[in-house]
DNA sequence: TCTGGGGTCCTAGGACCC
DNA sequence: TCTGGGGTCCTAGGACCC
């Protein structure tokens, strides 16, 4: 087995095929992260169909390889699928973000003991970027294949691991191993240039990593399918026609040439938003408050938890409207207004009156809502962290009771302790029918089967 | 009946200044 | 009658990601 010090070898990287020293990145990627966090937790289903539903169980948003094989895609409006899941006997779990969060860590924490901490970047809750410029050229593979059976074996998570000479061409990497596991063992190293064009000729455009549906479709029209012909696009060509610099970074780092840096974590968030689709459509005004105001809590715990204020909070609200002729669904216009607070805060009950005023401009009686949220931005260091001299004293203290409410919140039930303006009744709140328990984060629902 | 939630970055264009 | 140009800052909106 390798061990973390077999990576650090100091010896130059040879046979380098672009003529120059340079690094390697890895992108690890969680097979199926959801279900696969289902199932280290129930064994049984392990060559099972297993989804996991989006929060109001609105969704499938994960599939195992056995439920996509059956022809369930991915964001299928579960009502939909349902008597189709239900006749294939799929198992179905609402997502249960502390059990994923919590594997997410363990899953982050195993790369930090194989690379050095600081070449891992986490991208998302079930990805990191790793900094392999400290492996040999000629142990890519063999590393890429030790980083994946180590992080199954010590979490029960599987995953995908890409490696290449950019970020953007691992995330191609990553892709096409996981397209035929039994064969790539669920790794990649493309690492000369006859590999990168054959990968790049076998990944549609709107596969590649910062290609959404639009770009696809526009580069459709210009009569560009694949990667390869992206690739071979000019670098002005991409300023003019990809968004600007985003596009040029695009083509560079198509190229090989590496433009994307490893980033630091980012722990402060520029912003934080909470919004929710209710659970059915929402007419009066008192329940839009009462969301606005449990969102806004929402919002305020994940301030105090980064030890930011807010000096602006904003709302909107979706009503729900008919779909047009020959439409399914439609989406509703996002009607929102904002306000700048007369300074910054993190305490729950400001927060919320600026947020409750603000439904006032947005409500209008007799229509339907079916989504509403809040957003705070302008975020600075929150000063009513320790006890300070120059405020008064009143904010203080309830910044020593916003703390206690966060620690009855988190060790207790969600919401044991709530402002009164976020409701009793909760006509609106989201459905969550199929949760599993959170083994890992809660005393009263540890697994005890397994 | 029922179609997720939470982020980031970039650009264009307006306001303002000298 | 004629009314510049360049810089900066801010915001809304668009695009993307998982």
């Amino acid at each position: 087995m390798l061990t973390k010090n077999s990576y650090i070898k100091t010896q130059p990287v040879t046979g380098y095929p672009f003529g120059r020293r340079r690094g390697f990145y890895a992108i690890v990627d969680c097979n199926s992260f959801y279900c696969s966090c289902e199932r280290v937790f129930r064994p049984d289903l392990k060559e099972q169909p297993v989804i996991v539903l989006s929060n109001n169980d609105g969704c499938v948003i994960s599939m195992s390889d056995e439920a996509k094989k059956l022809g369930i895609t991915m964001t299928v409006p579960y009502f939909q699928a349902k008597p189709f899941i239900e006749k294939h006997k799929v198992e179905t779990f609402s997502s249960n973000y502390n059990l994923y969060g919590d594997m997410s860590w363990r899953v982050m924490e195993t790369l930090k003991t194989i690379v050095e901490e600081d070449n891992v970047e986490v991208y998302s809750v079930d990805e990191a970027f790793l900094d392999l410029k400290d492996i040999p050229h000629e142990q890519l593979y063999e590393a890429a294949l030790q980083i994946r059976y180590t992080v199954e074996q010590w979490t029960g998570v599987a995953v995908s691991v890409g490696v290449a000479p950019t970020k953007v061409l691992s995330k191609v990497a990553n892709r096409l191993c996981k397209k035929d596991k039994g064969v790539s063992n669920c790794v990649m190293v493309i690492d000369t240039p006859e590999k990168i064009n054959d990968a790049l000729c076998r990944t549609k455009v709107g596969d590649i990593w910062g290609v959404g549906h639009q770009y696809a479709e526009k580069l459709k029209r210009f009569g560009i399918d694949d990667a390869y012909q992206l690739r071979c696009m000019n670098e002005e060509w991409a300023r003019k026609n990809l968004g600007g610099v985003t596009g040029l970074r695009l083509i560079k780092e198509l190229k090989g040439e590496p433009v994307m840096q490893m980033e630091d974590e980012l722990d402060e968030k520029k912003m934080i938003a909470t919004t929710r689709m209710f659970g059915a459509p929402v007419k009066t005004i008192k329940d839009i408050k009462e969301a606005i105001a449990t969102y806004t809590s929402r919002c305020a715990e994940k301030l105090r938890r980064q030890q930011s204020a807010a000096s602006v909070v904003s709302i909107f609200v979706v009503p729900k409207v008919a779909p047009k002729d020959g439409e399914r669904f439609r989406h509703g216009p996002t009607i929102s207004a904002y306000t700048v607070l007369p300074h910054a805060t993190s305490l729950t009950h400001e927060l919320i009156k600026a947020a409750v005023k603000l439904v006032d401009e947005v409500y209008k009686d007799g229509s339907l809502y079916k989504k509403a949220g809040v957003t705070v931005s302008g975020l600075v260091p929150d000063e009513s962290i320790q006890g300070n001299l120059f405020v008064p004293e009143s904010r203080n203290n309830h910044r020593m009771l916003m703390g206690m409410i966060d620690n009855i919140n988190f060790s207790m039930r969600d919401d044991a302790l709530k402002f009164a303006a976020s409701g009793t009744e909760r006509n609106w709140k989201m459905r969550q029918e199929l949760r599993s328990p959170r083994y890992t984060s809660r005393w009263d629902e540890l697994c005890e089967t397994v």
